[in-house]
DNA sequence: ATATCTTATGTTACAATGTAACACTTTTAG
DNA sequence: CTAAAAGTGTTACATTGTAACATAAGATAT
Protein backbone atom coordinates (compact mmCIF):
# COMPACT_ATOMS: atom_id res chain seq x y z
CA UNK A 1 0.00 0.00 0.00
CA UNK A 2 1.88 2.94 -1.34
CA UNK A 3 1.39 6.27 -0.32
CA UNK A 4 1.07 9.03 -3.33
CA UNK A 5 1.76 12.22 -2.75
CA UNK A 6 0.68 15.06 -4.63
CA UNK A 7 -0.11 18.91 -4.19
CA UNK A 8 -2.80 19.38 -2.82
CA UNK A 9 -2.71 16.36 -0.02
CA UNK A 10 0.38 17.77 0.72
CA UNK A 11 -1.88 21.21 1.12
CA UNK A 12 -4.44 19.41 2.93
CA UNK A 13 -1.74 17.86 5.65
CA UNK A 14 -0.12 21.17 6.38
CA UNK A 15 -3.35 22.00 6.97
CA UNK A 16 -4.19 19.44 9.27
CA UNK A 17 -0.83 19.57 10.35
CA UNK A 18 -1.14 23.17 11.88
CA UNK A 19 -4.25 22.84 13.18
CA UNK A 20 -3.26 20.92 15.86
CA UNK A 21 -6.51 19.46 16.41
CA UNK A 22 -9.19 17.35 14.63
CA UNK A 23 -10.78 19.80 11.90
CA UNK A 24 -14.49 19.25 9.98
CA UNK A 25 -14.35 18.98 6.20
CA UNK A 26 -15.54 22.11 5.60
CA UNK A 27 -13.27 24.07 7.85
CA UNK A 28 -10.23 22.22 5.84
CA UNK A 29 -12.01 23.62 2.99
CA UNK A 30 -12.40 26.86 4.09
CA UNK A 31 -8.43 27.00 5.09
CA UNK A 32 -7.76 25.35 1.69
CA UNK A 33 -9.54 27.98 -0.11
CA UNK A 34 -7.03 30.49 0.92
CA UNK A 35 -4.41 28.78 -1.39
CA UNK A 36 -7.43 27.36 -3.90
CA UNK A 37 -9.82 29.68 -3.75
CA UNK A 38 -12.05 27.64 -6.44
CA UNK A 39 -12.02 24.23 -3.73
CA UNK A 40 -14.72 22.35 -3.49
CA UNK A 41 -16.41 19.99 -1.18
CA UNK A 42 -15.22 16.82 -3.09
CA UNK A 43 -11.74 18.28 -3.65
CA UNK A 44 -11.35 17.93 0.17
CA UNK A 45 -13.49 14.65 0.81
CA UNK A 46 -11.79 13.05 -1.37
CA UNK A 47 -8.10 13.68 -0.55
CA UNK A 48 -10.01 12.48 3.19
CA UNK A 49 -10.58 9.53 2.11
CA UNK A 50 -7.51 8.34 -0.06
CA UNK A 51 -5.40 9.54 3.69
CA UNK A 52 -7.70 7.70 5.91
CA UNK A 53 -7.34 4.35 3.66
CA UNK A 54 -3.60 4.43 4.18
CA UNK A 55 -3.92 5.24 7.53
CA UNK A 56 -2.31 8.53 7.40
CA UNK A 57 -5.21 10.54 9.24
CA UNK A 58 -8.30 9.06 10.70
CA UNK A 59 -11.97 10.06 10.99
CA UNK A 60 -13.54 10.77 13.95
CA UNK A 61 -17.00 8.80 12.88
CA UNK A 62 -18.84 11.00 16.47
CA UNK A 63 -17.45 13.93 15.91
CA UNK A 64 -17.67 14.20 11.81
CA UNK A 65 -13.77 15.17 12.11
CA UNK A 66 -10.56 14.20 10.80
CA UNK A 67 -7.39 14.40 12.70
CA UNK A 68 -3.49 13.75 11.97
CA UNK A 69 -3.19 9.90 13.18
CA UNK A 70 -0.86 11.63 16.06
CA UNK A 71 1.10 8.14 16.66
CA UNK A 72 4.25 6.52 14.68
CA UNK A 73 2.85 3.93 14.36
CA UNK A 74 0.06 2.74 11.51
CA UNK A 75 -1.73 -0.41 11.38
CA UNK A 76 1.24 -2.04 9.98
CA UNK A 77 2.05 -2.20 12.89
CA UNK A 78 -0.49 -4.57 14.29
CA UNK A 79 0.63 -5.14 17.94
CA UNK A 80 -0.88 -1.63 18.93
CA UNK A 81 -4.60 -0.60 19.29
CA UNK A 82 -4.95 3.13 18.51
CA UNK A 83 -8.16 4.87 21.39
CA UNK A 84 -9.80 7.99 20.60
CA UNK A 85 -10.63 9.68 23.51
CA UNK A 86 -13.63 11.81 22.61
CA UNK A 87 -15.28 14.75 25.17
CA UNK A 88 -18.36 14.96 24.92
CA UNK A 89 -18.56 18.42 26.53
CA UNK A 90 -15.50 20.15 25.35
CA UNK A 91 -15.54 17.77 22.37
CA UNK A 92 -11.42 17.81 22.76
CA UNK A 93 -10.05 14.69 21.27
CA UNK A 94 -6.54 13.11 21.92
CA UNK A 95 -5.06 9.89 21.08
CA UNK A 96 -2.93 7.34 22.21
CA UNK A 97 -2.22 3.67 21.97
CA UNK A 98 -1.74 0.40 23.50
CA UNK A 99 -0.41 -2.97 22.86
CA UNK A 100 -2.15 -5.12 25.44
CA UNK A 101 -5.60 -5.17 23.83
CA UNK A 102 -4.26 -6.09 20.70
CA UNK A 103 -4.16 -9.68 21.17
CA UNK A 104 -7.78 -9.94 22.97
CA UNK A 105 -9.14 -7.47 20.52
CA UNK A 106 -7.96 -10.39 17.52
CA UNK A 107 -9.02 -13.16 19.51
CA UNK A 108 -12.63 -11.36 19.60
CA UNK A 109 -12.44 -10.36 16.01
CA UNK A 110 -11.36 -14.17 15.28
CA UNK A 111 -14.31 -15.55 17.41
CA UNK A 112 -16.86 -13.83 15.33
CA UNK A 113 -14.84 -14.71 12.30
CA UNK A 114 -14.33 -10.85 11.43
CA UNK A 115 -11.68 -9.26 9.36
CA UNK A 116 -10.13 -5.78 11.18
CA UNK A 117 -8.77 -3.24 8.87
CA UNK A 118 -9.01 -0.21 11.06
CA UNK A 119 -8.39 -1.04 14.59
CA UNK A 120 -9.09 2.52 16.02
CA UNK A 121 -11.28 2.94 18.76
CA UNK A 122 -13.43 5.67 20.15
CA UNK A 123 -14.52 6.34 23.92
CA UNK A 124 -17.09 8.99 24.73
CA UNK A 125 -16.65 10.34 27.48
CA UNK A 126 -15.66 13.17 29.79
CA UNK A 127 -12.43 15.06 29.56
CA UNK A 128 -10.74 15.35 33.35
CA UNK A 129 -11.58 19.28 33.09
CA UNK A 130 -15.26 18.24 32.36
CA UNK A 131 -15.79 15.52 34.88
CA UNK B 1 -30.90 6.39 35.57
CA UNK B 2 -34.83 5.79 35.16
CA UNK B 3 -36.23 5.23 31.21
CA UNK B 4 -39.70 6.57 30.86
CA UNK B 5 -41.66 5.16 28.42
CA UNK B 6 -43.83 6.78 26.12
CA UNK B 7 -46.26 6.27 23.04
CA UNK B 8 -43.66 8.04 20.96
CA UNK B 9 -41.16 6.32 22.13
CA UNK B 10 -42.37 3.06 21.98
CA UNK B 11 -43.66 3.41 18.60
CA UNK B 12 -39.62 4.18 17.67
CA UNK B 13 -38.30 1.11 19.38
CA UNK B 14 -41.06 -1.15 17.80
CA UNK B 15 -39.63 0.27 14.48
CA UNK B 16 -36.58 -0.61 15.52
CA UNK B 17 -37.19 -3.86 16.75
CA UNK B 18 -39.18 -5.11 13.63
CA UNK B 19 -36.51 -4.46 11.22
CA UNK B 20 -33.95 -7.06 13.05
CA UNK B 21 -31.31 -4.28 11.58
CA UNK B 22 -29.86 -0.97 11.89
CA UNK B 23 -31.99 1.78 10.74
CA UNK B 24 -31.61 5.42 9.48
CA UNK B 25 -33.19 8.42 11.11
CA UNK B 26 -34.90 8.81 7.66
CA UNK B 27 -36.06 5.08 7.67
CA UNK B 28 -37.47 5.53 11.47
CA UNK B 29 -39.07 8.29 10.28
CA UNK B 30 -40.75 7.09 7.17
CA UNK B 31 -41.70 4.26 8.89
CA UNK B 32 -43.04 6.15 11.62
CA UNK B 33 -45.55 8.47 9.17
CA UNK B 34 -47.26 5.21 8.69
CA UNK B 35 -48.94 6.02 11.70
CA UNK B 36 -47.89 9.68 12.22
CA UNK B 37 -48.40 10.68 9.34
CA UNK B 38 -46.82 14.43 10.45
CA UNK B 39 -43.87 13.24 12.23
CA UNK B 40 -40.33 15.48 11.13
CA UNK B 41 -37.08 14.60 11.79
CA UNK B 42 -36.64 16.24 15.56
CA UNK B 43 -39.15 13.70 16.71
CA UNK B 44 -36.96 11.07 15.46
CA UNK B 45 -34.02 12.74 16.49
CA UNK B 46 -34.96 13.26 20.14
CA UNK B 47 -36.34 10.07 21.17
CA UNK B 48 -33.34 8.54 19.09
CA UNK B 49 -31.50 11.07 21.82
CA UNK B 50 -33.15 10.10 24.90
CA UNK B 51 -33.15 6.41 23.65
CA UNK B 52 -28.72 5.99 23.20
CA UNK B 53 -28.50 8.21 26.45
CA UNK B 54 -30.33 5.28 28.20
CA UNK B 55 -27.96 2.93 26.96
CA UNK B 56 -31.49 1.25 24.93
CA UNK B 57 -30.02 1.96 21.94
CA UNK B 58 -26.49 2.58 19.78
CA UNK B 59 -25.57 4.44 17.18
CA UNK B 60 -23.04 3.48 14.78
CA UNK B 61 -21.38 6.58 13.97
CA UNK B 62 -19.97 5.57 11.36
CA UNK B 63 -23.08 4.21 9.40
CA UNK B 64 -25.38 6.99 10.71
CA UNK B 65 -27.64 4.54 11.90
CA UNK B 66 -29.08 3.32 14.79
CA UNK B 67 -30.02 -0.10 16.44
CA UNK B 68 -31.19 -1.87 20.02
CA UNK B 69 -28.64 -2.71 22.21
CA UNK B 70 -28.65 -6.49 21.42
CA UNK B 71 -27.53 -7.63 24.13
CA UNK B 72 -29.26 -8.12 27.73
CA UNK B 73 -26.87 -6.19 29.30
CA UNK B 74 -26.71 -2.71 29.56
CA UNK B 75 -23.79 -0.41 30.85
CA UNK B 76 -24.93 -0.50 34.56
CA UNK B 77 -23.01 -4.25 33.46
CA UNK B 78 -19.48 -2.30 33.77
CA UNK B 79 -17.38 -5.25 33.33
CA UNK B 80 -18.51 -6.48 29.95
CA UNK B 81 -17.68 -4.48 26.45
CA UNK B 82 -20.39 -4.01 23.60
CA UNK B 83 -18.69 -4.71 19.79
CA UNK B 84 -20.23 -3.41 16.71
CA UNK B 85 -18.55 -5.52 13.52
CA UNK B 86 -19.30 -3.05 10.74
CA UNK B 87 -18.94 -4.39 7.29
CA UNK B 88 -17.28 -1.73 4.96
CA UNK B 89 -18.48 -3.86 1.84
CA UNK B 90 -22.08 -5.33 2.59
CA UNK B 91 -23.18 -2.51 5.83
CA UNK B 92 -24.10 -5.80 7.87
CA UNK B 93 -23.58 -4.59 11.40
CA UNK B 94 -23.54 -7.20 14.11
CA UNK B 95 -23.07 -6.87 18.25
CA UNK B 96 -21.08 -8.94 20.16
CA UNK B 97 -19.72 -8.48 24.29
CA UNK B 98 -16.47 -9.57 25.92
CA UNK B 99 -15.61 -9.85 29.58
CA UNK B 100 -11.92 -9.42 29.21
CA UNK B 101 -11.79 -5.96 27.90
CA UNK B 102 -13.88 -4.08 30.65
CA UNK B 103 -10.32 -4.17 32.93
CA UNK B 104 -7.88 -3.04 30.52
CA UNK B 105 -9.74 -0.71 28.79
CA UNK B 106 -10.66 0.55 32.28
CA UNK B 107 -6.68 0.68 33.10
CA UNK B 108 -5.98 2.90 30.08
CA UNK B 109 -8.68 5.36 30.35
CA UNK B 110 -7.53 5.69 34.53
CA UNK B 111 -3.98 6.11 32.59
CA UNK B 112 -5.44 8.84 30.69
CA UNK B 113 -7.92 10.90 33.18
CA UNK B 114 -10.62 10.12 30.84
CA UNK B 115 -14.36 8.78 32.19
CA UNK B 116 -15.87 6.73 29.71
CA UNK B 117 -20.04 7.25 28.81
CA UNK B 118 -20.49 4.60 26.50
CA UNK B 119 -17.67 2.30 25.70
CA UNK B 120 -19.27 0.55 22.81
CA UNK B 121 -16.73 0.19 20.16
CA UNK B 122 -17.13 -0.08 16.46
CA UNK B 123 -14.56 -1.97 14.44
CA UNK B 124 -14.62 -1.80 10.55
CA UNK B 125 -13.79 -4.51 8.52
CA UNK B 126 -15.27 -7.00 6.42
CA UNK B 127 -17.55 -9.73 7.45
CA UNK B 128 -16.75 -13.37 6.77
CA UNK B 129 -19.11 -13.48 3.68
CA UNK B 130 -17.29 -10.48 2.25
CA UNK B 131 -13.43 -10.89 2.81
C1' DA C 1 8.51 11.16 -27.68
C1' DT C 2 3.96 10.25 -28.36
C1' DA C 3 -0.15 7.73 -27.99
C1' DT C 4 -2.67 5.48 -24.50
C1' DC C 5 -4.24 4.38 -20.03
C1' DT C 6 -4.73 5.48 -15.33
C1' DT C 7 -4.99 8.46 -11.55
C1' DA C 8 -6.01 12.89 -9.77
C1' DT C 9 -8.53 17.12 -9.69
C1' DG C 10 -12.25 20.66 -11.19
C1' DT C 11 -17.04 21.68 -11.30
C1' DT C 12 -22.01 21.56 -10.88
C1' DA C 13 -25.75 20.23 -8.70
C1' DC C 14 -27.89 17.91 -5.22
C1' DA C 15 -28.76 14.19 -1.49
C1' DA C 16 -28.52 12.86 3.23
C1' DT C 17 -28.08 13.94 7.95
C1' DG C 18 -29.02 16.75 11.83
C1' DT C 19 -30.61 20.94 14.70
C1' DA C 20 -32.35 25.68 16.55
C1' DA C 21 -36.14 27.84 18.14
C1' DC C 22 -40.58 28.48 19.48
C1' DA C 23 -45.45 26.74 20.30
C1' DC C 24 -48.29 23.60 22.43
C1' DT C 25 -49.50 19.48 25.26
C1' DT C 26 -49.01 16.15 28.77
C1' DT C 27 -47.14 14.60 33.02
C1' DT C 28 -45.32 15.31 37.58
C1' DA C 29 -44.80 17.34 42.13
C1' DG C 30 -46.16 20.13 45.71
C1' DC D 1 -55.53 22.61 41.63
C1' DT D 2 -51.59 24.90 40.03
C1' DA D 3 -46.98 25.57 38.71
C1' DA D 4 -43.02 23.47 36.84
C1' DA D 5 -40.94 20.10 34.06
C1' DA D 6 -40.84 16.94 30.45
C1' DG D 7 -42.40 15.60 26.02
C1' DT D 8 -44.03 16.54 21.34
C1' DG D 9 -45.43 19.45 17.08
C1' DT D 10 -43.87 22.48 13.60
C1' DT D 11 -41.17 25.50 10.68
C1' DA D 12 -37.18 26.59 8.77
C1' DC D 13 -32.60 25.85 8.05
C1' DA D 14 -27.57 24.31 8.91
C1' DT D 15 -24.22 20.83 8.25
C1' DT D 16 -22.23 16.96 6.10
C1' DG D 17 -21.40 14.25 2.16
C1' DT D 18 -21.75 12.48 -2.86
C1' DA D 19 -23.01 11.45 -7.97
C1' DA D 20 -21.68 12.40 -12.32
C1' DC D 21 -19.29 14.26 -15.83
C1' DA D 22 -15.27 17.24 -17.55
C1' DT D 23 -10.45 18.29 -17.62
C1' DA D 24 -5.59 17.76 -16.33
C1' DA D 25 -1.51 15.43 -14.87
C1' DG D 26 1.30 11.39 -14.39
C1' DA D 27 2.67 6.59 -15.76
C1' DT D 28 3.57 2.96 -19.36
C1' DA D 29 4.63 0.71 -23.53
C1' DT D 30 6.30 0.84 -28.04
Amino acid sequence: MVFKTTKLRNEILKILRRARKPLKAYEILEQLRKIRPNAEPPTVYRVLKYLIEKDVIHEIAHEHSYTLCQLGLNNADSHSTSFLFICNACHDVFETSDTQLAKPLERICEQNNFFVNCSTIELLGHCEKCH
